[in-house]
DNA sequence: ATGTCCGTTCGGTATTGCCGAACAGTGTTC
DNA sequence: GAACACTGTTCGGCAATACCGAACGGACAT
């Protein structure tokens, strides 16, 4: 249920909201009456909204007993955004690439003013395949992408960020206060990629490095995820310098070059 | 430029509108006049509409000389959409494994009442990306898929589908005529998959096959596309069974069961 | 300095999207 | 089998509200 902002257009902001409604659903999809009590619509109301959905292929109705289920128009449109997006689309190979030879759950984040925005995943051959959406922003401090971009702000950018966003725990191992964020980034900034150590989730190890584009800015992180079974130092060197390495393939890909040292 | 439909809301569909034609716009996006004037709308009321769209992440927009472009949630819409369907997520590990065993870009699709419409992807190492849209619906008789998909109804369907879809052409070997569909989907029943030997694009062979749910009706089909160089006849055939194969284990991870001949 | 483009803001009008009630199916219960 | 309790659908009427157009202000170019 999101807030409405100034000059927003009431019926659209309604008909969105059912959209994300839905696709948050159970399987077997929403029956208009279960819509219209939860959002606190009226029947006429929803019922016509729907239909205008449904007439764009943001949603589909399932055929005896009418239920509510996810259109194939939002597979159409994500992968058409997806396809547009300079980074997701250039890295695509990249990102197989590096997943077929580490066996790992690869994925691109997109920088999103300190912030990273998942919007591209390759998962690893018979990976468990973990919960990770896409296009939605993330907590900095608790990814190795996150701390990889991080690293790339002047230190005075990460507090304030850290201070915004909270530095909330997931695990025991999770960094929690600002002093030992910094600590971290520091070692990031030496070794060129981040480490997640189960931070974000328990039994679960992350390494990833920034890329940046034409501007030298940073544009974006790729990260390596996968279960924690004897993870030996030497072998987080070793993919992390593998993460690091295709990191600057697609700075190179993106007609980027490494952080011109702007701070 | 959809057309409206009974109990359609009027502003919801010129929104989404405005993300249909933001999406088929070049990369670098669109600014409000050109938007507000290729679809015929007032300066004000468009803004609104584009306001609205971004605060939902369905849009963003530029940093200077603000253009619109498509938004992060349109990704992550389309990602849930498919971790949502059912044939989408179950199917993912096989297309993988199936792209990776041919090298080819493997496909699926869902079975759109006789129409095949695209809803994963994975495209062959060091593919030709050449573009293939996902979420809408395809002519049946111009992909191994359609033509697999198809083979699996009644022939009275099957002519009746081809009359209202009309058999366009898009190459010289394309199936023009209802007689030399049906010949060919005799063939496909025969042997159990499809192919389009460059009837939807000149030097693009492809071959599909269909699998059931667990009602034993088509649900949709798998296919994998390369170029058409030194294509044995052999080299056909083996590839597939191999795709006919990996459309049972499809079959079998539905909980579905071959085809009962309804018919 | 004048021009033209852009995006943003705002008030007034009538369009139109909302409501509620009535209708029509479907299956469940007694 | 009839009554009920649910569904989804349709429709007329009122008022909310989404649209329009005009005015403002900023950025460039001319």
């Amino acid at each position: 249920m999101l807030e409405k902002s100034a000059y927003s257009v009431g019926s659209v902001s309604r008909a969105l909201n059912l959209v994300d409604h839905i696709i948050n659903a159970p399987h077997e999809g929403l029956t208009l009456s279960e819509i219209m009590r939860e959002t606190k619509g009226s029947k006429s109301a929803t019922f016509a909204l729907l239909r205008t959905l449904i007439d764009h292929g943001y949603l589909r109705i399932t055929e005896p007993g009418p239920r509510y289920l996810p259109g194939m128009a939002l597979i159409r449109l994500g992968d058409l955004a997806s396809a547009r997006d300079p980074i997701a689309s250039i890295s695509r190979s990249i990102l197989n690439d590096l997943s077929v030879k580490t066996g790992l759950t690869v994925r691109i984040a997109r920088n999103d003013n300190g912030y990273p925005v998942f919007i591209e995943r390759v998962d690893g051959p018979g990976m468990v395949r973990f919960f990770t959406p896409l296009g939605v922003r993330e907590l900095p401090h608790i990814s190795s992408v996150g701390k990889a971009i991080l690293a790339q702000l002047p230190n005075e950018q990460i507090r304030q960020i850290a201070e915004e966003s909270g530095l909330a725990a997931r695990t025991p191992k999770s960094i929690t206060t600002v002093s030992k964020l910094m600590t971290d980034i520091r070692k990031v900034r030496v070794r060129g990629y981040a480490v997640d150590d189960e931070e974000d989730a328990q039994g679960v190890f992350c390494v990833g490095a920034a890329f940046f584009d034409h501007s030298g800015s940073c544009a974006g992180g790729i990260s390596a995820t996968g279960i924690k079974t004897d993870l030996s130092a030497e072998k987080v060197e070793k993919l992390g310098k593998l993460v690091f390495k295709h990191a600057e393939i697609i700075t190179k890909a993106l007609g980027g070059r490494t952080k011109s040292r702007s701070q």
